[in-house]
DNA sequence: GATGAATGAGGGTTCATTCAT
DNA sequence: GATGAATGAACCCTCATTCAT
């Protein structure tokens, strides 16, 4: 199943095959007809179990942030890791949201997945601010995947400090 | 050629065939292989020529805007016009960067695009302003195409408010 | 079993599979192979079952007619209430024929079929008009099956009856 | 295309698949789809080109008897060749009863195919006298084809005779 | 004895691509 | 230069059959 999620990552959902997957995970061919009926089953399944576990990934991060402070290096973090890694995420997430846009069923996946890491972000943040540094992580993760080199790691902690500060000066001035 | 972006909006690159192309552009079969070397290759042409025309009617809005604040207009009328409209241009973006992760000639594609917005952005904002509000934008779109219903325009422009006043309480801190 | 037949008349041999047998008698997948050895097995149990209990009924029915007036009369309501009903009994009796020209084992079911019913016959009419009346019964069967309207019961009553008045007249002349 | 009909003769529409067409015609896999849509139409198309050349070749056959004792002699000879060759015609005209009684289109090919024949023998025979003697002629084949033995010509002979007597019988008796 | 999970061969079909016209 | 007929590789999927349970 996580093998399925390999080769989506590395061949996209294009060139994702049954017998490609089948090869990838060592099982026989027909074993993938017969655990699930569609391809198309089978590769809802998986991104969808990709968007629950990255999901929860970045909810127990927050979560374990004891102030909003805390949480800002959180998401700091997290942007620089996916900067650095390997775009095993960032490839499924742009995945799954092509797919979105078009299957009813995978809409409610992203949807899903989006709320999730609003509400994590929203324990520290108010809310419009929170969508805002949720908007900022995926331009960062996707201006990083796609740029030649990665992003310095200083301006992510500017930017992202920025967008959480304006809560400070925005509360301020209530 | 159109044609062609129109059937990637519509089945997705993965459901994009030279025929299905020729077909919905009224040629013949043969002259899609004729003009076009490789299948690649006609797709990397089609989503170029969208990502120069997407971004040039982008930069264009943003240079008639005056004012920062005519600016700030400017880009919750564009947010606005992709939330409700078809989808189109949002299927073809996604689609685009999804390409663009693993194809290295797509990726300066994708790369050239969102340098040209956010240069647009930077004649009115700070570059940390800017991309700021290029992420925002993306965001509320991709938010609009998946959710159910289309955002509220009002939320829209209290958020984008929100991002490009960030600015002025910075720079007035300076 | 005699779901087994039902399947056959509804899909053809052609369409006939385990998967949709065992479905149809809401008995495992596994029981048909546990108790047939073969797919071909299984067909030409069933339409070995068939073969007897069709030319059984028609047995009966003959060996009930007191006169070779009350036989004709049998012969023609046979007719009718196939060329009526659900041709479910054509639909078979044609699947056997088909594969019997190819298999061995079939061969001699269907052989013993037609021989049955010529008996049947014979008690009632001489060889060569047993045969006739055979073959009468099948192609108005056949034309009612394929004619988009059944053919009328005063047709059949006559045509019988021309068939089986050659005997009275064969009869007369010795 | 004969090749098709060959193919059906030998392994039966269940047996008959897009390779081994193919490979019987010695032409390239591709194009059997490329020339026909649909396994169906294949099929339907060889069955309908069968239907065509076969009852052409009975209606010739008969045209050509100038009296109706010439037609009867032309009916055992058609019934015998059938009963001796090869029963590729035979094996063909049940896989068409077989698959028209599900088939609407080849529904009508059949239909077609029986009236011409009978047209042709009401050229010679009043209708119901042609239509016993096609009852008569197809049971014969079918018998033949099943039996171990081929049917002796003489009893082919008498039987024909019967069944075209009958009119002279009942003519008289008018 | 009975079951159904697992397998892999083979099915129809689609498609990018080639090349004679 | 432009076309579309032709090709064969590869796709998803169905299925009879096997065998551990």
């Amino acid at each position: 199943m996580r093998t399925c999620l390999d080769v989506i990552a590395q061949h996209g959902v294009v060139g994702t095959t049954q017998r490609r997957v089948a090869a990838a995970a060592n099982v026989p061919l027909g074993s993938i007809t017969y655990h699930f009926a569609n391809m198309d089953e089978l590769v809802h399944t998986a991104l969808d179990e990709f968007a629950c576990s990255d999901s929860r990934r970045f909810v127990d991060r927050l979560k374990a942030a004891p102030t909003p402070g805390a949480a800002t290096l959180a998401v700091v973090a997290i942007v620089n890791e996916r900067s650095s890694g390997p775009c095993r995420d960032h490839l499924l997430t742009y995945e799954l949201y092509t797919l979105a846009a078009r299957d009813t069923g995978l809409r409610e996946v992203a949807n899903a997945w989006m709320r999730r890491r609003r509400r994590a972000l929203e324990q520290h943040f108010d809310p419009m601010t929170s969508l805002i540094v949720d908007a900022l992580i995926e331009r960062l993760t996707t201006q990083s995947a796609l740029a030649a080199e990665p992003i310095d790691p200083d301006i992510v902690r500017m930017m992202v400090a920025r967008a959480t500060a304006s809560i400070g000066v925005d509360d301020a001035g209530k």
